[in-house]
Parts: structure tokens; C-alpha cells; sequence
DNA sequence: CCGTTTGACTTGACATTGTCAAGTAGTACT
DNA sequence: AGTACTACTTGACAATGTCAAGTCAAACGG
């Protein structure tokens, strides 16, 4: 019965995945127990040990998935990304801001270098790499091709700052929390991510670069 | 010996308090214990409890500390801040993430909504709304006074995201990581925010503001 | 076909944690 | 002198992370 055997293992190490990662969503990575987690995937308290190192070790897990997912949307973007920068950046951000509000699990221990050590742990650190070589590809084939790998550098990290500061302040509250009351979230996020898409734009067009597909 | 006992008062409270940040600042929020903050503090472990509710408590005060803090840091760019909007958008860059990285501790927590819980602790949230409000004020005064309201808080939310963003990626490491060994953190930092504050002031140009100062 | 190894767990145990409850020692006020 | 209050301390308890050891079926080598 090898197949129902490995069916079995995937099974436990997805439903304890899955069962971290709604845990996280709802309460928080600080509240994740290792024995809640086996609770509600129904299985000893000790199983998970055999999937994961520790505590950490799910994190780890949970934040590689993230990275890749992240890397996949943005290689989305890059494919499907003809037009101009401003379109390229605008549907960049936007890409951003769905996967942290669509995977929230995820994003809120992505960036958590102490509940995760992307150091010890290879393959999340190698996840991360690639989503950062995706974001890096964007740039320079949605906002100007002939772009030198410095500027290229600082236009990514600007982009990538801007992008996971709204999403930051979106998933975790403190956004929605300052708006008045009569404004709509949905509206006021689009008219930010207009605007630092036009910003962006303005920018490329004063260094003269221009986006691949032109 | 009312004097002495009340500076004993202060004295445990800052302890734990100044424990707290020290513990968070090296190891994270997340391995924080209120008996190691209590060992630390050369108090009983129960001595913590008598100033603060339980262990959001802690953080809750720590956050409202650092709201504080960064409302301070954000009048002061208001109030000395002259010039271009160019260059008071550098200042405020600057400033924030100057605060992240000075006051790791504080900024570790003040954005995570699952540890320190602002909406039930009101005077965090008070602390928060004050700094947001001073960021509101910075805008309109260093970029645009001019600037109508809703426009005004775009602008604002994109500052933030850029801010806070940066500084998240900062503090919290990946961005240390991404960069080539050769490229000088501080120097590309700088080039962000140059950048950064560059295409805020091209954007202010095109919409017609002028600073309060011109 | 039997013994051994291996994978996928489970049960048990232990130190550590957050927090409730109950004490205690000193000061302040009446 | 007695009461109330502040600023703690000591003790207790359930829950947690994790180590160690056990179980039990499948796979495998002879």
C-alpha cells in the first residue's frame, strides 16, 4: 500500500501546512502553537516533528511557499506586461498587494527573519532569491530595457518598498484603521498605487528609458 | 520616603520596559517572555503584571512609545523643514527610517496589530492617530500647501508605503541580504530615497503644488 | 519466509511559559 | 491604632516546545 502510504504523507504535511497557515491568517503568527496545529490536523502533537525541525520549521516552509507564489506573480506580470511603465508598475503593485491580501498566511511570515531564519534555512532563502531575480527581470523589461543594472537596483528596491509598505500597512491595519470613515478602502488603495505608478512613469521618462515591448 | 518609592515606581516600570525593547531589539518580538523581561529586570516574575495588564500590555506601551516618538521626529521635519518639496521628502524618508533603525525595539511592534492590539488599548491608538495626523501635516505643508485633502491623503499613503516599506526591508534583513556584496548598503539606501524623494517632487511639480515656505 | 530496517507516526516526560490567586511589607491617611 | 493602598513576592496551574522512547505496518535482503 506504497501509494495510499505517500498519499498519507503528503497529506499530514499539507494538513499541517494548511492548518498553520489558517491559524496564521486569523490570529496571528505569534499565537501558532505547535500542539493547536496538530489539533486541527488531527493528528498527535508529535507529528508534525517528522515534517518539520521545529516550530521555525513551519514558518520556513510557509515563507518558501510564499516566495515562490510571490516569484510567479511577478513573472505573470512580466509576460502578459506590454504597454507602458506606468501600466507595467501600476499591474506590479497591484500584483503585490493581491498576493498579500489573497495569502496573507504567507506574506505575514515572509518578512519575519526571526520566526523564520531564511539564513538556516536553504531553501526558503533560495525561494526568496528567485522571487527577488523575478522583481529585479520586471523592472528592466517593464520599465526600460536600457536600463544600467545600478539604476536598475534602485528602482526595484524603490518599487519593492512602496509595494510591501501599502501592503504592510493594508494587511496588518493600521491603513484601514486611519481612513475616515467615508472613504473607500478599495478606492483610496487604487488611487495610491495610481499614483506611484504615474510617479514612476514621470521618473522613467526624465532618464529617457523606455520598456522593451517599445 | 514618598520620593524614593515613586522613583521606584518609575524605576521597575522603565526597567522592564527598557528589558523589553532590549529583548526585542536582539532576539524579536516573538521570543519575548515576560519572566526573562522580568530576570532581566532583577524583579520577580510576577513584578511586571502590577504595571502592565499581561504581556500585550508590554508592547501596547512600547508602541505607544514609539508612535510618540515618530510624531516628534515628523514635527521636527515640519517645523525646520524649508525648501523644496524634493528635498522635504528626502527629510522625511530620512527620518523614518532613521527611526526604524535607531529604535528597532519600537518599530518591530508598532505595526503588528496581532501583539499589541491598538484598537483595545487606547492610548496606542491615540499615539498612532497623533502620528499619522503629523505626517498628514508634514505633506501639506512641505509638499503642497495647497494640496486639497484627498489628494493630500494619497499622498501621505504613499510616502508611508514608501517609508515604511523601505524601512520594514531594512530592519527586518532581506533587503541587507539581496544586495551584492560590493554595493555599499548606506550609499544604496540613499540612491532609494533620492530616487524616492525625486519622483515625489517631479509628481508635485505636474499636479502644480508649491511648499508652504515659496 | 523470516529478520531487520525504515517511515510515519504516538505516548510519555520535562522544563518553561503566561497568568490567576493569595500573601506581605511598607507608606499614607484618619 | 487601625484601615486602605501601593508595590511588590511566592505559589500554583494549565498549556506549550521539544527531547526520548515506543509502536506498528510496509519494504527489503537473504
Amino acid at each position: 500500500m506504497s501509494r495510499a502510504t505517500s498519499e498519507q504523507h503528503g497529506d499530514v504535511r499539507r494538513l499541517v501546512l494548511d492548518a498553520a497557515i489558517k491559524i496564521i491568517e486569523t490570529t496571528g503568527a505569534e499565537s501558532l502553537s505547535m500542539r493547536e496545529v496538530a489539533r486541527q490536523a488531527g493528528v498527535s502533537h508529535q507529528a508534525p516533528y517528522h515534517y518539520f525541525k521545529d516550530r521555525s520549521g513551519i514558518f520556513a516552509a510557509i515563507s518558501e511557499e510564499g516566495f515562490t507564489a510571490l516569484a510567479n506573480a511577478f513573472k505573470s506580470v512580466r509576460q502578459q506586461g506590454t504597454g507602458s511603465g506606468e501600466v507595467a508598475a501600476k499591474a506590479g503593485l497591484i500584483a503585490y498587494l493581491r498576493f498579500a491580501r489573497e495569502s496573507t498566511g504567507h506574506f505575514r511570515v515572509m518578512f519575519r527573519s526571526d520566526i523564520c531564519g531564511v539564513s538556516t534555512h536553504e531553501a526558503t532563502g533560495a525561494a526568496s532569491e528567485e522571487a527577488f531575480n523575478e522583481l529585479l527581470e520586471m523592472v528592466a523589461q517593464t520599465i526600460g530595457a536600457s536600463i544600467n543594472p545600478t539604476d536598475a537596483m534602485t528602482f526595484a528596491l524603490m518599487l519593492w518598498s512602496n509595494a510591501h509598505g501599502l501592503a504592510t500597512l493594508v494587511v496588518d491595519g493600521p491603513l484601514a484603521r486611519k481612513l475616515p470613515p467615508e472613504a473607500n478602502l478599495e478606492t483610496q488603495l487604487m488611487d495610491v498605487i495610481n499614483l506611484s505608478a504615474h510617479m514612476v512613469a514621470l521618473q522613467a521618462a526624465e532618464m529617457g528609458l523606455v520598456p522593451a515591448g517599445q
